[in-house]
RNA sequence: CGGAGUGUAGCUCAGGUGGGAGAGCACGUGCCUUGGGAGCACGGGGUCGCAGGUUCAAGUCCUGCCACUCCGACCA
């Protein structure tokens, strides 16, 4: 490709909304443009990148056994409607209405469409297993996109399903694509963790996030360093020392005027901040109101609640609602409370502890389960954090934020049953299907790749995701022998199908290195001054290379670059 | 959805107290220049986000709306 010919609009100037390298350059190096609040254009060069990822996505889906299709984008609600999901999804489903007034949805993910199709073509074991997968535009209407490609409305996804006979043989199909993300991720080149995670609304048995380490990114991790453990904080889980008995004394309510957070009351009571049992009040799916118990060093963790209660939302009660339970707020506590009460682990074996009495101004001290009120058990409630020992090796955890690029999901048969896709097994029986399903960001990997792949003038591709492998630049484009080489060159590498750029703009040599550094291209080869010596020079855009080398050399060093 | 901010040329932005629409870069033409976003000269380019209001007069003040960004909540 002539740079002459290409359409590269660079900017000068970082974009004045961008935060985010991956944002900031993408955009600045004329890979993508914004229409709309999360919503880009895939110019050429963004274009060539996101054609490079698809296809190692696709060759590692293909060799994985999966079938590649393609689904509708638009998709009648009433598939929806059969899934509970129209009501369910909320604002985040862009909904449109046909000149007939039909309800009809963008697709956000296809888990309705695919049953749809599997159900009317699958009738008995013999059928199966079967997985399909495609890559395909999504839509979703998130509340706050952001972070250019990271987060959009509009967005390129990789989404895979498959079809099994039965749990085992679904983990078995389970085990394969998650072998094949790894093969993704790592061809990629990126730094990943694998994570255990929540499953979230999309329903399911269980899953596992892969997460690109990054600064900006949304998805909080704890990872155990010595044994591998690896879980979404949404879904950790961690170990609890087990705590020696104590002789239990006398329960007694003590004046605490105005004292309310924990370390409020643990200052003023002079006891450490693990003897004191927070009281918090959830109200679930806007009915049921809940109390729940938890130390006070741990946060608790909403998920976990959510998923405990089988509920879709869960929020902690405002002071009104307090008020109505006969609460004063900041003094919260167990005894006397006619809501169910539910603890966590981490209350399980303490003794002698503090909680609120339900009473303004006043606390309970030496309370004890269950001497003093009843709970309806132990569970794990608790926000897994930095140094809590792993649940696996009891060694410390680590915390880090990285960005979602995959998501598999044991779905089970969570959507088979809803919209009756079933099969006949071998002995006669109709049974549900069981399923899984298999996400990958795709277009969130190109800023993922960005944001590990840059440095301060611009983007640093790895080879095999570069939009050109190979970036000429003739520097002085008057001086017809520079011109004679660089195209010479050039015409070798495209016999070899090699993917060149050249750069033979009539413009100043300051801005092609500068275009060149944004642009990212990982090999270049410059043709400036020192071919009056019979030499170009070959440089590796991340800096470790930077050769004078002699022309007639130029076919060996290229035959090394393929 | 809560909080904050921004909206003036293609981009980055300046435009106290109301009165002339501007700068740098980019763009066009010419000259000059070609190893790190050169220089000179001339030139084109605007619904000052939109709508209403106050005023002799609004980019500027008031009201409403819209869009975009950031923080948070939310998020297969």
């Amino acid at each position: 490709m002539l740079a002459s010919k290409f359409f590269m609009p660079t900017l000068k100037e970082n974009p004045a909304d961008a935060i985010v390298p991956s944002h900031i350059y993408l955009v600045r190096a004329g890979f993508i443009r914004p229409l709309a609040a999360g919503i880009y254009e895939y110019l050429p060069l963004g274009f060539r990148v996101l054609k490079k990822i698809e296809n190692i996505i696709r060759k590692h889906m293909d060799n994985a056994g999966a079938l590649e299709l393609l689904l509708p984008i638009l998709t009648p609600a009433s598939l929806w409607k059969e899934t509970g999901r129209w009501d369910v999804y909320g604002k985040e489903l862009f909904r449109l209405k046909d000149r007939k007034d039909t309800d009809f949805a963008l697709g956000p993910t296809h888990e309705e469409t695919i049953t749809d199709l599997v159900r009317k073509n699958v009738r008995s074991y013999k059928d199966l297993p079967l997985n399909f997968y495609q890559i395909q535009t999504k839509f979703r209407d998130e509340a706050r996109p952001r972070y250019g490609l990271i987060r959009g409305r509009e967005f390129i996804m990789k989404d895979g399903y498959s079809f099994d006979v039965s749990e085992e043989d679904a983990i078995k199909t389970y085990e394969v694509m998650k072998d094949a993300y790894h093969k993704i991720f790592k061809e990629l080149g990126l730094d990943y963790l694998m994570v255990e995670a929540d499953v979230g609304a999309i329903g399911g048995k269980f899953s596992h996030e892969f997460v690109v380490k990054v600064p900006s990114g949304e998805a909080h991790i704890v990872y155990c360093e010595k044994c591998g453990y690896a879980a979404n904080v949404e879904a950790a889980k961690f170990h609890r020392h087990k705590l020696p008995p104590e002789p239990l004394l006398e329960k007694e309510k003590v004046y605490t005027p105005s004292i309310k957070s924990v370390e409020e009351v643990a200052n003023f009571l002079k006891v450490p901040i693990t003897k004191i049992v927070k009281t918090l009040i959830y109200k679930a799916d806007e009915k049921d109101y809940v109390a729940v118990l938890i130390r006070g060093d741990i946060e608790l963790n909403e998920t976990k609640l959510t998923n405990h209660l089988k509920a879709i939302e869960v929020r902690l009660a405002n002071p009104e609602e307090l008020e109505s339970l006969g609460i004063p707020e900041g003094f919260a506590g167990p005894i006397g409370l006619n809501i169910p009460i539910l603890a966590d682990k981490s209350v399980e074996d303490l003794h002698n502890f503090v909680v609120g009495a339900n009473e303004k101004d006043y606390h309970y001290i030496n309370v004890n389960i269950p001497r003093d009120f009843k709970i309806e058990g132990f569970y794990d409630f608790g926000t897994a954090k930095e140094g809590d020992p792993c649940p696996v090796c009891h060694s410390p955890l680590k915390e880090t934020t990285g960005l979602e690029v995959g998501h598999i999901f044991l779905l089970g048969t969570k959507y088979s049953k809803a919209m009756n896709a079933n099969f006949v097994d071998k002995d006669g029986k109709e049974k549900p299907i069981i399923m899984g399903c298999y996400g990958i960001g795709v277009s969130r990997l190109i800023s993922a790749i960005v944001e590990q792949y840059h440095d301060d003038k611009g983007i640093i591709w790895p080879d095999n995701v570069a939009p050109f492998k190979i970036h000429i630049l003739i520097l002085n484009t008057k001086d017809e022998k520079a011109m004679e080489v660089g195209f010479d060159i050039y015409r070798k590498l495209k016999e070899k199908g090699v993917e060149v750029l050249l750069d033979e703009r009539d413009i100043s040599a300051g801005m092609k290195f500068k275009d060149a550094d944004l642009l990212g291209i990982p090999h270049r080869i410059v043709i400036g001054k020192s071919l009056q010596e019979g030499k170009v020079e070959y440089q590796k855009r991340d800096g470790s290379i930077k050769d004078l080398v002699n022309l007639e050399d130029m076919d060996s060093l290229l035959k090394g670059l393929l």
